[in-house]
DNA sequence: ACCTGAACACCGTTCAAGT
DNA sequence: ACCTGAACACCGTTCAAGT
């Protein structure tokens, strides 16, 4: 909560200026996402923020890391680690959508290794249940990882498309079945699938 | 090849645009790759990009689809489609990582849907020789261009970072084994051998 | 602890005009 | 067919200084 401080100026903290940033995320997009138009936001001048973080990608890691802990956290599921990979990848996907240009901002993140690390690790821990060595389940983790942010990526960005214009023709077979009430499973489902059924085929053979 | 004009003046061609902005990436970075940046190389005021391009992303796209082009053919591979889908796969990751930044690249034309089709496209085709329906195919498809486009990506920034900093700690356990000869399976064979197991298994669901 | 003010060194894009 | 010149409306970042 910003306060007005007794030299008549707005003192921000770290948190205010996050919260701002992600407000300006998803209700205007990335590239809206200036640190001039966040300053004007918060009533304070572009250099501001500089005390708060070195850079723009250090405020976009942050960022990155409210939404991916806004993830939910997946409950007990018994001895079934195929269905608490399957419930872990959903929440993280869930949260990456949850956000306009979420997949975007944490998928740059990620690929700067700034943060974002919540992503792998969750899924490094749903995947242990099901008894693998250490390095099948990183190698595993980060496949899911690249498919569960480039996936959604990929469908945010047709979204932003399809609301922008009157274009005419499909550019991706996965079109999600928008009417449908009983849909067959969607490309996210389909791919965790493969993945999961890859990794019992994998355990089988050891 | 540009040439001098009778007027005194470079006459430049959309191939010679294209070519000295693939050049400008593989040597500087996609963040050098700016139309100001690039219009001096082409000994151009900037505002003669415009006339070959409507924006900066299509020209993005346009160099996207060089870097695609450049995948190697991959050999017939007699009636083994596992084979042929790892081939082509690894065709596609390495044409990624020809120029720097290059996956980049191509995931933001990809996700803009401006171009790359061809990614999509040679892995259909692979995963053709299957007899897997058609369904199946393209969701297979899709799930593999969000592992090769986002391992290659992660892998290039990686290499950036490396490169860059004396950073001391590792931020993944894909280490690519760099002085071992006969090193286990890369983190992009494993995953790619997950999903072709996990088709495998879908398809003897059926 | 948090902010201002001014400056530096850039961007992408448009448009009328030139050859 | 391809380019110039000038302008518009922006960027991220630094730094000395203020309270």
């Amino acid at each position: 909560m910003p306060r007005s401080d007794s030299a008549g100026y707005v003192r921000n903290s770290r948190d205010d200026v996050v919260s701002a940033a992600l407000g300006i995320l998803d209700q205007q997009g990335l590239p809206d996402l200036t640190m001039r138009h966040l300053a004007t936001t918060l009533g304070v001048a572009p250099s501001a923020l500089y005390w708060h973080f070195p850079n723009k990608q250090s405020l976009l890691a942050a960022v990155s890391d409210r939404i991916i802990a806004g993830a939910r956290a997946v409950g007990a599921t018994g001895d079934d680690w195929r269905a608490a990979v399957r419930a872990e990848a959903a929440a993280l996907h869930d949260a990456l959508l949850a956000f306009k240009d979420g997949a975007e901002v944490v998928s740059s993140t990620l690929a700067l290794g700034l943060g974002a690390e919540d992503l792998q690790r969750r899924l490094t821990v749903a995947l242990g249940g099901g008894g693998f060595d250490d390095r099948t389940v990183a190698l595993a983790a980060e496949t899911m990882v690249h498919f569960v942010v480039g996936h959604a990526f990929h469908r945010q960005q047709r979204m932003q498309a399809d609301s922008l214009g009157a274009v005419a023709e499909r550019h991706s077979l996965d079109h999600e079945n928008p009417a449908d009430q009983a849909p067959e499973p969607s490309a996210f489902d389909f791919g965790i699938a493969l993945l999961v059924d890859g990794l019992e085929a994998h355990a089988r053979t050891r």
